[in-house]
DNA sequence: GTCTATAACTCGATAGAC
DNA sequence: GTCTATCGAGTTATAGAC
């Protein structure tokens, strides 16, 4: 007899991710400790490095379910409103300011962490070309080759990552429309 | 009498500061030794304690020259023609792909040094401002506010180096063009 | 906790420009 | 003669091994 239920692990699995990543956006993977989280999240260490087996692998799990998140969202768009949408996903995170902080932490841990590295270039990748492929049913300027689209969207979303944590006066929230209006000229000159 | 020449003194200085920068590029800051960087110019550690207090002085003043430059570059710049030179000097370190790391680690030490922190926040500002005043000298789209151009323009040139660093089949040389076609078409989209 | 290796930084001396 | 640029061995702090 089996006494786990796998769906409340993953639940549990998601809400520790969850909650980590509110914590490395605030304070830094460095100055947050496995104690701050375990606080957090409600439960105790021992439960904590039942799920993970370390506080690396909590911060890896957090892209790693970026990246699995991406591929869903990717999998049910389609047509143009469908890249809106996954923009819309992308951009998502920014409604709390904190996270452009944890994309920070990402990039400085990525650079003394060949295998976070790694992962990294794999969901990039994986997106440019979930991205291109959607573009590719696109009524979009056909001059512009989908793979070159979807690394400048891409592109404009790093710009809003990156705008949102170097100029504390740029509001994030507000710029997605002049993102997606940017992204519209550039696609579909004439609409 | 003043027998120092200032014009050598600042060209050592600068000579101290390319190669620093190149260093810091292909390593990183922690990574390299001063005795690495002596070498790399040809001189010795106690000539470079002359000109620089300490190693995160000179990985300052790299920024700190950079700013300069960003400055007299907008100050000879004018109408459209002088957005788009204001443009190709932005992208230009890219040529030595290098360079994108050395902005990964300015993001990293800008986390752990408020000061460094403070003069990026510094001149981002004085570059979108520049910018926008620029802009606002040229037949844009009336329905964008040059601030709003300037920065998304420092955006997307922000997810040049991004891609960059992030996608190893991206060409930053190939995708200038098409950096300068989407400024365009989101700025004179009747052009 | 102690030890060692490494790397940032110091200092006194020297050479040469004015 | 004075003042500056240069040198490089020496000092000290620290990070990692055991």
């Amino acid at each position: 007899m089996r006494t786990v239920d796998p769906v409340r692990h993953s639940a549990k699995r998601r809400h520790i991710i969850d909650t980590a990543a509110g914590c490395f956006a605030v304070k830094g993977f460095e100055r947050t400790t496995v104690a701050e989280i375990c606080t957090a999240a409600g439960i105790s260490t021992g439960s904590l490095f039942h799920y993970f087996p370390s506080k690396k692998a909590i911060f890896r799990a957090i892209f790693e379910q970026d990246g699995l998140d991406n591929a869903r969202v990717l999998s049910s768009a389609s047509g143009w409103a469908g890249v809106l949408s996954v923009i819309d996903h992308l951009v998502a995170p920014l409604a709390d300011r904190a996270v452009a902080g944890l994309v920070v932490e990402l990039v400085a841990q990525a650079g003394r962490d060949p295998s976070l590295a790694a992962l990294v270039v794999q969901n990039e990748l994986a997106l440019r070309d979930g991205l291109a492929t959607l573009l590719s049913s696109c009524d979009i300027d056909p001059s512009v080759p989908p793979v070159t689209a979807a690394s400048w969207i891409q592109g404009l979303v790093d710009g809003l990552y990156s705008r949102t944590s170097l100029d504390p006066s740029f509001d994030p929230a507000e710029q997605v429309p002049v993102l997606k209006q940017i992204v519209t000229r550039f696609l579909r000159p004439t609409s």
